[in-house]
DNA sequence: TATATTTGTTTAACTAATCAAACATTTGTA
DNA sequence: TACAAATGTTTGATTAGTTAAACAAATATA
């Protein structure tokens, strides 16, 4: 029996959407780690009364965030209670580091978005990122803010570049309506 | 009294990191508003039943779901309870397709990342984007798929450039450890 | 029409992240 | 040392998304 249009879509969305939440590790996790590195490089240590005030939230919920954590071997806890990420933990954070300041200059360098704008997009996002994404995102970046001739003529005309939009028929961006038109009021952050 | 170093990035993430959780809808109810986009487009109408087969979950959840995006006017019921799309949540739904394939572009095309990881990576990342990057993307993709020489010319030059790291000490992405070492085994997706 | 099936809703339970507050323990200091 | 303060843990709520199962209502069919 031939599958329908919608059949296969349908296939390959299943596969997809749930996996938002077969994320290695969650998006709070995540910042608990970024934090623990934070702090730990700012002051040479980390408890969880500093993880709480770094991230503004209750020393409770960090606890079990904390032992959660323990239990995935990302972080440890040394004689004195306090914790440190493990080689594990510490590649971890140093892939998600490498991803948001990709993520960052991106925004920023290339498609000029401000600043605090930029690191809220990258916060969202830098964890979500494939492996691959990750990695040719970075070879992207590198190349785009080289010194070489084709980069910098590039970075220029894109700088220059107006886009009006000439034609629906011909956007492989926008289905019935001008994404320039849907898009406002969206998303105003 | 002056700020210390971590406290200015401790103020600037504690406004940023929690940002996640305001996104306007969950990743959950995004995919439930596009697969009620999909189905009407495909079939000509959805219920209940409908998107909790399209999505694979239980009837009882998506009805919740539902209800919650009934309150929010994203959609509403007729008088046969078959669910449409609001203005509003029309509007919404374009700006999402139009995220998303941008992404799925930009992975594609320029990043030459497969299709399906490519398509796992924009269904995560598609609703996080602010108003002001995303439009900023598209703009970028528009010209960066342009047919001018300078487009076209450095799109050449990526699918030639082999990045080899030559130094952490100069590099903009990395901290300690070549992300290019300490980036794998992670993310395996 | 009467019954069977489908669809939608509700409820009880689970996981995750959070808060507030009680409790327990550790640390610091008088 | 003894008490006070700081820190960590646990418990009872809440919100969100989910399942499974019971229930209700609508639809289809015999």
């Amino acid at each position: 029996m031939k599958k329908t249009t919608i059949e296969i879509v349908q296939d390959t969305w299943q596969k997809t959407w749930k996996k938002f939440d077969e994320v290695e590790l969650t998006h709070s996790s995540v910042h608990h780690l970024m934090a623990i590195h934070t702090l730990i490089k700012e002051n040479g240590y980390a408890r969880g009364i500093d993880v709480a005030k770094y991230l503004d939230i209750t020393r409770g919920s960090v606890s079990i965030t904390l032992h959660k954590l323990i239990d995935k071997e990302y972080i440890f806890e040394d004689d004195n209670k306090f914790v440190k990420l493990t080689d594990f933990g510490q590649q971890y954070v140093e892939s998600v580091i490498s991803q948001r300041r990709t993520l960052i200059l991106f925004f920023t360098e290339i498609l000029d978005i401000p600043r605090d704008t930029a690191e809220a997009d990258a916060c969202r996002i830098e964890h979500l990122l494939s492996q691959k994404s990750g990695e040719k995102l970075i070879m992207f970046m590198h190349y785009l803010l080289s010194d070489s001739p084709e980069a910098h003529v590039f970075r220029k005309g894109f700088r220059n570049f107006n886009f009006i939009c000439q034609s629906i028929k011909n956007c492989n961006v926008c289905e019935n309506t001008c994404f320039f038109e849907t898009f406002k009021g969206f998303n105003s952050n």
